[in-house]
DNA sequence: CCTTTGCTTGACACTGTGTAAAGTTGACAT
DNA sequence: ATGTCAACTTTACACAGTGTCAAGCAAAGG
């Protein structure tokens, strides 16, 4: 099996990414994780030195798995309305697959400073992105004129936030198809003029 | 001093309110409220058996203190698209009012049961005012035509969450103010026809 | 054969929540 | 005066989860 020839960093990062990613985020110990790659949980800090350590670096480890920038190509090519439509598709489908350790590291925010950090800086790069998307818009002439490229981005960024996801995709039950029509939609009305 | 007449339960739950707001809503002990109350770290249990039994009974005490309803009642008059901007605006400015309860409540949720339940329940009354708010708007056949009335509630629900406020007071730097008015615009531009 | 590398085992410190039990203090009743 | 009750204090401990430490083991490679 190929999984055996995988060092053991690799499948610690795996272990984890699949228990955030079945557990909806919370409840994942060290332990399990340790557990789940069938090592002791000492060998998990071999790795890394503290938890939120192992979660950025999973964060990553996903990110170039994923192969992040190539997904988001699309967007980048589009002008006008419709790169900010196959911004918030693009980005808004990534969502689900990141969510587990974003939730993770969002509990962590609180108490732990690095992993702070780690999720700010993730969330600085979707900031980027949606200043892109605003910014074709403007060149496009067609940003809704009481807003700044800056608070458009503001407002585009916290509609597009996991936080917001969550809240319609569980709490309202909303499928994930309907989410992105929606954020779609919602992007289009009140930002393009 | 009228506060030294205060009974303890009170007394604790008045310093849990300012704690909770100091720290914005995060780091907040159990032994730390019993210091700020004046007592021992045992009375602060004898009165309330574990930390969410406080949070929530400190949540409902601010609602009696503040007034809540009486500050919601002009929402409750107006009709159509001016019932929708008055909702926006006496919720968004009661949110920084609540923000460390909740923070400390949403940073719960993960781990106890009691805390998320409590959590939600307040949020369910925020939704039903929502929900008024949109089916105004729909009475005044002014609600945007592709939304039902559940949708529509879900969106608004979601941009009025104390996550969105958070994000967009802190994470942007936006004032209150400021924030107040750009949930009214969105509202508008995103609900109505 | 000996060393290094990667891992195991087991013990322990620390933080914060919650429990338990015995002791103190003041008010009020008889 | 005495007794009793309620509210609070003090001290101690259980428990979970993170993170540290040290000793040992096993296999690969010079």
């Amino acid at each position: 099996m190929s999984s055996e020839n995988l060092e053991t960093r690799e499948k610690i990062m795996r272990a984890t990414w699949k228990l955030l990613e079945e557990s909806g985020g919370s409840g994942v110990r060290m332990s399990d994780i340790a557990k789940a790659t069938g090592i002791s949980r000492q060998a998990v800090y071999l790795h890394f030195p503290t938890r939120a350590d192992l979660l950025t670096g999973t964060a990553r480890y996903m990110d170039e798995a994923r192969n992040i920038d190539e997904r988001l190509a699309a967007s980048r090519e589009a002008t006008g309305v419709d790169r900010l439509d196959f911004w918030v598709e693009a980005w808004g489908n990534y969502i689900p697959e990141i969510h587990g350790v974003g939730r993770a590291l969002i509990a962590m925010r609180d108490t732990d400073e690095a992993a702070a950090a780690a999720w700010n800086d993730r969330m600085q790069a979707v900031r980027h992105g949606c200043e892109a998307a605003v910014t074709a818009l403007k060149s496009a002439g067609r940003l809704m004129p009481d807003y700044s490229v800056e608070q458009a981005t503001d407002l585009l960024w916290a509609l597009l936030s996991v936080e917001m996801w969550e809240k319609l995709r569980f709490e309202c039950g909303w499928s994930q198809t309907a989410y992105v029509a929606a954020m779609q939609k919602l992007a289009c009305d009140s930002l393009v003029s």
